[in-house]
DNA sequence: AAATTATCCTACAAAATTAGTAGGCTTTAT
DNA sequence: ATAAAGCCTACTAATTTTGTAGGATAATTT
């Protein structure tokens, strides 16, 4: 399951999506309309930030606008900033990757199966972006 | 992902249906040759039993059986089982629904995105089997 | 019947993660 | 200068995960 903190990004970057190209838009104004609480969205347009997403600027008239078109930002990429992994064992992650303990990958069968998991499921994570969101 | 407990579970799960068919495994066996904590596994091989996964006997010579073919037994009911929810968000899951607060079902997208997520996902997890987890 | 061997049950505890707050610092526009 | 925004670090509270402890219960053997 995806945290809360992840429906929060996907919330507030749908909000940023729909004025992108349009003036920057406040935290505050975010948070009251996505009601999302404002210090802790604080934290999550910051990761979004560092994550080259979004672009952000102080002062009077500042705030968040969306770097990319919602055209070009897929889900699965939202996801791994904010929640983690997308794979359902850390030894199938293609950007989490861990190696699980007493276990041989090569003749893993649970590994298998999950790679197969994996890749269905990043079908369409990995396919599907903002836009799509927003369309609906 | 996953929890560990729920990986636990596959691994014992694989363990007992290497032994389906034939006489009891104990706890302890499984323990150790899966390295598994024994007090932990005893809640996991518990879960399984009241979902009806398992059978148990007491006593000497007693232990735990498969009680479906492993062909029968698909990863979905494991994961859901142990784990929970395999849908992305509550309010696309089949079996642990819960609706969403400040959004309306029939226009979010975000939700439209992770149901058909989840398909793509389920769609493995309910064909593939234990026993393919075997085979491999 | 007693002892042994195994699961079953309830309660607890430690560790990790998630969710959220507090408060001051920095930058920009007026 | 001042006001309005984001930036940064640290902390706290709540929840979930990962176990442990210890006795109760049931079946088997002696």
């Amino acid at each position: 399951m995806l945290s809360k903190k992840t429906q929060y990004a996907f919330r507030a970057l749908v909000h940023l999506a729909e004025n992108y190209g349009k003036e920057p838009v406040k935290i505050s104004t975010i948070s009251i309309q996505q009601k999302i609480p404002l210090k802790f969205l604080e934290h999550i347009l910051n990761d979004l930030k560092k994550a080259e997403m979004l672009e952000s600027k102080k002062g009077k008239g500042g705030g968040y606008t969306l770097k990319v078109s919602p055209k070009k930002l897929n889900l699965a990429t939202v996801i791994r900033i904010i929640n983690g992994p997308i794979a359902l064992l850390p030894c199938v992650s293609l950007n989490f990757y861990e190696k699980c303990i007493d276990c041989d990958e090569k003749t893993c069968g649970m590994r298998k199966m999950m790679l197969i998991a994996r890749d269905a499921t990043l079908k369409v994570l990995e396919t599907k972006t903002l836009q799509d969101m927003m369309d609906e």
